[in-house]
DNA sequence: TACGATCTTTGACAGGATGTAAGATATTCA
DNA sequence: TGAATATCTTACATCCTGTCAAAGATCGTA
């Protein structure tokens, strides 16, 4: 009764990792690459990946929990507790932002995925938690307004990191677009005037 | 010398545009519709589509063309040069959210194709322009900030909007969605504090 | 170590989509 | 009406997704 709920799965375990790894790499680089070459750059047939994933659809739901994790730790390694709530929150943003860029085709791909509102909520709400709770601790210490909702203001915060994102690949200085995030998230988020 | 740059096209215009037509409407309806499905609902053989546009990447841009002109026509009936400029930035937004969201699956499509940052830059220009001379309006007037670009507001409403049209698919009562909107726009375009 | 269960491989196939091509036919404009 | 242009029909090549079945390899365990 040692930790192994994986019966009989060495190899398979394996298998799933090597295909999950390639797709992240093929994919990345081709968005249109054909499950046969996700298959031979896990150094594997084409049918042990459908043994794995039914579908290509499925796989890439796969691939898309997987950067999800890799931002959760980036996020977390951010330490979303400590220091000003307005510092911890572009800290963990741009922590956030790291996965994503690293891979910007695969995202686009997932992204465009169809999707029912209520599953792709539920796959982005382990991220949108966190960004929520530092909001939320800004806005107990006084630091943020609280006329508008955590969970929107961290959303937005989302959004205009990607803005950012978007407008530095645009060409624009990172000092100058960081300077215009920064002040835009702090406009944003300041407390009623008295 | 009349206006007629196109030579020897009477059906092929029709055709064209019929297919344009089709597109938008089954594309919209199943997004993995083929080339077929489209030229049967057009009236016309899969090869005439062909004939008209060389790929099917190629008949999705000059659909995406299509309905850019549709929200740029929207934009301007709202009169963005009428009013408070905030207001105005409001009604221009919410103008220009509706071919988008009367053409939602499509949109999402379009979205995914593969893109040259450039290309897709020059192809938002025109809705990016007329936003961002609203906003422009809006710092001369002294009421928007000036410390922030008019093209980082522009873009940075944009995102917003968004935000809230997804927010309120979401299931949250559009009035206070509304009034989430409105607020973020307010305080993240507001004038410096003396 | 040898067995039985689980995975993987091989080979093959069906269905469907994208592109390409050529010749016949119809439409348009002049 | 005649010449240019567009469309239709038919056909083909290629690629990708999914599925199936049987043989082979690997794994955990008795």
């Amino acid at each position: 009764m040692t930790a192994s709920a994986d019966n009989r799965r060495a190899d398979a375990r394996r298998s799933r990792a090597a295909i999950l790894d390639a797709a992240l790499d093929v994919l990345d680089a081709d968005p249109d690459a054909g499950l046969g070459t996700v298959a031979k750059a896990a150094g594997v047939t084409r049918q042990t990946v459908y043994a794995h994933f039914a579908t290509r659809e499925r796989l890439l739901w796969a691939v898309a929990d997987r950067i999800t994790e890799e931002t959760l730790a980036a996020m977390d390694e951010a330490e979303p507790d400590a220091g000003a709530a307005a510092d911890a929150l572009i800290r963990v943003l741009d922590a956030a932002a790291a996965p994503a860029r690293r891979h910007r085709a695969l995202t686009r791909l997932i992204g465009a995925l169809p999707v029912e509102p209520d599953a792709d909520r539920e796959r982005h709400a382990p991220i949108a938690d966190r960004l929520a709770s530092v909001v939320e601790r800004g806005q107990r210490s006084g630091e943020f307004d609280t006329r508008l909702r955590a969970d929107w203001l961290a959303a937005a915060a989302v959004r205009l990191a990607h803005l950012a994102a978007e407008t530095q690949e645009a060409g624009q200085t990172p000092a100058a677009v960081q300077q215009a995030l920064r002040m835009s998230l702090l406009k944003l988020l300041a407390p009623a005037a008295p």
